[in-house]
DNA sequence: TTGAAATTCAACACTATGTCCATAAAAATA
DNA sequence: TATTTTTATGGACATAGTGTTGAATTTCAA
């Protein structure tokens, strides 16, 4: 009997100093740029150790994807249980978005590089599925096109803002961020001008 | 006396054909994933002529950026003479932003490829410096750092939508697609609200 | 038509790739 | 602890792209 076989301490070791290695090689390069090769060098891990467990650069990529999704979407799942009952379909809720921006402060290198242009998957898209944002309010009086547009833009302009939060070191609170995202959102850039 | 020599035209040949390569391969990957072979059997141009005018890929890539920046330029010129008069420091005009939608739409093939994520130069801020962006009203009683944050959110909002609008077949026209983009920056998905 | 310039072609050393196998090291288990 | 299983290492291999060179060829402009 082999009750499911713990992970051995090597393999740990292993992945743990490759993900690393990736993380910090795509702070300075894309993804695609990146060699085999290098990683195992900046690791300390033999190349063909590297193909015991990974495919190419992409696929290590994509299980650091994947798991970060998977950590994010817990958390989140909490938090939405509690405004579900306020806003079954409704726009994100502060609370949520709040909860985005402290997952990526305590996770800031690796949230940088997941965010950035070096990554080529279409992380920022699985992000916010996840966090279920409904961008437009669900009386709208527009077509299907224009509401995606509207979603497209809102998406992309609140990406690049935690994007550009994370590279200058998350100087303000995770809160004060996500209010200013759904301001922006909702509200646009003329909410902030002086009566 | 050698006036100005006139363009050779097999050079001028091997630049478009190698163009047109770059723009078709970029279609599908990154820049940096891009080989100089690939792109000289793509272009049928022999690999020591690329080399005669490249250093390699990014160096093709970044002359068409400039040749790109330096024509749009020119045409947003005489509309900003006319705008210049009414907002000498104001937020973008509706004429500047529809200019940009014509000229990427006239050229939509390139303009996909070059707003996309396998373009790893920051050309869309160069776009959107040529364009004078002035997301906010000068009358603003917000800090610099949070002017900042509001600039990136629109510009790169913009740009993600732009990008869907070309991914589509630019169904919407230009005038149309700029009327959306600046509501959506001034005023927010709330003013799409059904009343 | 002729001289100049651009392109082609073949060859070169160099580097990364992905795979293989034998060996060594470490972990799990009896 | 001793043994077995698993994992990591190191070397070798053919393959493919790189950037450069020099000679031959083609094309252009005048």
């Amino acid at each position: 009997m082999t009750p499911q076989r713990k992970t051995d301490r090597r393999v740990a070791y292993t992945k743990l100093a490759l993900r690393e290695a990736l993380v910090e090689l795509m702070q300075g390069q894309h993804i695609s740029g990146i060699t085999v090769k290098s990683l195992c060098e900046l690791a300390d891990i033999n190349r063909s150790t590297f193909y015991l467990h990974y495919r190419d650069q992409y696929d290590l990529l994509h299980q650091i994807e994947r798991e970060v999704l998977e950590t994010l979407g817990e958390r989140l799942a909490s938090k939405q249980d509690a405004t579900d009952e306020m806003f079954s379909k409704g726009p994100i809720s502060l609370e949520v978005m709040t909860e985005i921006l402290e997952y990526a402060r305590e996770n800031a290198a690796l949230a940088r590089v997941l965010l950035s242009e070096n990554c080529d998957f279409a992380f920022q898209q699985d992000i916010m599925e996840l966090a279920q944002v409904v961008v437009i309010l669900p009386d709208s009086s527009i077509n299907q096109r224009m509401e995606d547009y509207i979603v497209t833009y809102g998406i992309n302009g609140c990406i690049a803002l935690a994007e550009k939060w994370l590279d200058e070191g998350t100087i303000e609170e995770p809160a004060q961020v996500a209010q200013l995202m759904l301001q922006l959102l909702y509200f646009g850039t003329t909410s902030f001008t002086k009566g």
